[in-house]
RNA sequence: GCGGCUAUGGCGAAGUGGUUAACGCACCAGAUUGUGGCUCUGGCAUGCGUGGGUUCGAUUCCCACUAGUCGCCCCA
C-alpha cells in the first residue's frame, strides 16, 4: 500500500521551502513598516459565515467550498479566502471599538477550493492578504494597494499590470445593473449560454466574458464608470490621484470585476505580464467591501483589502527569471575519523551550536574523504578535521574551503576561532 | 464541472507484444590505508502510475481509476 497527496495539494520541500520563508519573511516586513499586525483566525468556520460573507451566489460557495458536517452535527468549511473570517473576528472581537482606526491586519495561510487543478491553481493553496477596517479614505485604497505592489516590486518583479475599476456604490449599481440588462435583453441569445444566465444573476459579469468579448454589443455595452453618481465618481478619481502621487502606474479597466459578492467602490487585480506565464495571470486581485462589516453583523464599517497566492507569486518570479538571495550554506563541518575522535567531535558539533554557529557531522561513519565530499556538498565554509594525531597534540586542523588553507588551532580555542573566521 | 495531452530508477530521458529495460545527472565504492570540487573504474529499476482485460506471453494493445499538464469556466 503507498499513499499520493491529495489532489491539487503540494508538498513543500527542502531547497523549495526556503523560498517560501524568504516571501513570507518579506511579506510581514513590508506590513510591519506599513503599520499592519497580523492576525491569525482558523482554518475552518461555520458554512454560513461564508454563505453570508462571500456571496451564496458566487461560484465559490456555489461549487468550490470543502463543507463537511462535524461530529457535533455543525455545517462547517474549511475557508476558501481570507477576508470573511478577518471580518468575522473583527465584529467578534469589536475591534470596531479599538482605539486605533483604521484597523490594519494581514494574514498568510492557507485556503481550500475545490477546484479543478491547473498551473497556478490548487485545492490547497496559500493566501498573503490585508484589511484595513474602519476608514472611508481613498488613500487607505491607495495605501493597499501600494503595499501589494510593493511586495511584488521589493522582488524584482518588473512585468505587472495593476488594472483598477470602481464598482460604485450601491445606488451607482444598481443604476448600471439595469442598464446593461436593457442593453443585452433585447439580443441576449446572440450571446453565449453562460452570459444568458448571467444576465439574471449578475449582468456585470457579461462584461467579463472571454467567449463574447468581441460581439458588437459588448463595444456599445453601458460602462459602470458613466453611472458612478457624484460621490463615487469623486472617490475614484481621489484614489487614482493618490495612486499617481505614489508614482504607481495603473490602467482603468471598466470591465474589471471581482468575483466575490462584496465589492463595492475600488476593485483591482495585478497581473503578470511575463512570457508563458499560462493562462492564470492574476497574482493579487482585491477592492473595497464597504457593506461586509454590516452583513456579518457588526456595525456600519468601510472596509478594504487584498489577496494575493504565493504560489503565483513563485510562478512570477520564476516566469521573470528572478533567483531570491537564498544561502543554505553550513558554517562548519566537523570531519572526525577514530573511535576517540568521534566522541569528541560529537562534543564540538555540540559547542559550535551553542555558538549560534551552524554546525554539521556526519552520522553515515564514512570515511574521511566522502566526510570532506559531504561538507564540500553541505558548502561548509570550513571544515575541521580532528583524528589521533590532533587529539594527542589537543589541537583540531581547521579548513577554509574557499582556499584551501589549513590552520592548526588549539582545541581549547576552536569555537572562538571559528566564530572569528565566519566574520 | 467540460475537452485535449501525458505517466518508465532520486531527477531527466530512450525503448520493445517474447530470455539480461539504453543513456545522462545524482548517489555509493575504489584508484588516493587522514583531506572536497577534476579524471578514471565499478555499483545502482525482479521494475516501466494503480487495478482489470486481450494474449501462450504485456512496460509495450484495450478499459477503468488515480495524478499531472494545457485549455474552458472561475479565481489567488
Amino acid at each position: 500500500m503507498s499513499f499520493q497527496i491529495p489532489r491539487g495539494t503540494q508538498d513543500i520541500l527542502p531547497g523549495e521551502v526556503e523560498k517560501w520563508q524568504y516571501v513570507e519573511q518579506l511579506a510581514r516586513d513590508i506590513c510591519r513598516r506599513y503599520n499592519y499586525q497580523e492576525i491569525r483566525t482558523p482554518i475552518f468556520e461555520h458554512t454560513e459565515l461564508f454563505l453570508r460573507g462571500v456571496g451564496d451566489s458566487t461560484d465559490i460557495v456555489q461549487k468550490e467550498m470543502y463543507t463537511f458536517e462535524d461530529r457535533g452535527g455543525r455545517s462547517i468549511t474549511l475557508r476558501p479566502e481570507g477576508t470573511a473570517a478577518v471580518v468575522r473576528s473583527f465584529v467578534e472581537n469589536k475591534m470596531y471599538g479599538q482605539p486605533n482606526q483604521p484597523v490594519k491586519l494581514y494574514y498568510i495561510g492557507p485556503m481550500f477550493r475545490y477546484e479543478r487543478p491547473q498551473a497556478g491553481r490548487f485545492r490547497q493553496f496559500v493566501q498573503f492578504g490585508v484589511e484595513a477596517l474602519g476608514s472611508n479614505d481613498p488613500a487607505i485604497d491607495a495605501e493597499v494597494i501600494a503595499l501589494a505592489m510593493n511586495v511584488y516590486q521589493s522582488l524584482g518583479l518588473k512585468k505587472l499590470k495593476l488594472v483598477i475599476n470602481s464598482l460604485g456604490d450601491v445606488e451607482s449599481r444598481k443604476a448600471h445593473r439595469q442598464a446593461l440588462i436593457d442593453h443585452f435583453q433585447g439580443r441576449i441569445t446572440e450571446l453565449c449560454e453562460d452570459c444568458q444566465a448571467r444576465l439574471e444573476k449578475n449582468p456585470m459579469r457579461i462584461l467579463d466574458c472571454k467567449k463574447d468579448r468581441d460581439h458588437e454589443l459588448m463595444a456599445t455595452a453601458p460602462s459602470i464608470l458613466d453611472y458612478l453618481n457624484e460621490e463615487s465618481r469623486t472617490y475614484f478619481a481621489k484614489v487614482q490621484t493618490y495612486l499617481t502621487k505614489l508614482g504607481i502606474r495603473f490602467e482603468v479597466d471598466p470591465r474589471l470585476v471581482r468575483g466575490l459578492d462584496y465589492y463595492n467602490h475600488t476593485a483591482f487585480e495585478i497581473m503578470s505580464e511575463a512570457e508563458g506565464f499560462g493562462a492564470i495571470t492574476t497574482l493579487c486581485g482585491g477592492g473595497r467591501y464597504n457593506g461586509l462589516v454590516q452583513e456579518i453583523g457588526g456595525p456600519e464599517t468601510a472596509g478594504i483589502g487584498f489577496a494575493l497566492s504565493i504560489e503565483r507569486l513563485l510562478a512570477a518570479l520564476q516566469a521573470e527569471g528572478i533567483l531570491l538571495p537564498i544561502s543554505a550554506r553550513i558554517d562548519c563541518y566537523v570531519v572526525a575519523l577514530g573511535e576517540k575522535a568521534k566522541e569528541e567531535a560529537v562534543s564540538l558539533v555540540h559547542a559550535l551550536r551553542q555558538a549560534g554557529i551552524t554546525a554539521e557531522k556526519d552520522y553515515q561513519d564514512r570515511k574521511v574523504k566522502a566526510q570532506l565530499k559531504a561538507a564540500d556538498r553541505l558548502q561548509a565554509q570550513y571544515v575541521a578535521i580532528l583524528g589521533d594525531d590532533e587529539l594527542e597534540k589537543q589541537i583540531i586542523n581547521v579548513k577554509n574551503m574557499k582556499t584551501g588553507e589549513q590552520t592548526e588551532v588549539p582545541l581549547a580555542s576552536f569555537v572562538q576561532y571559528v566564530k572569528n573566521a565566519l566574520v
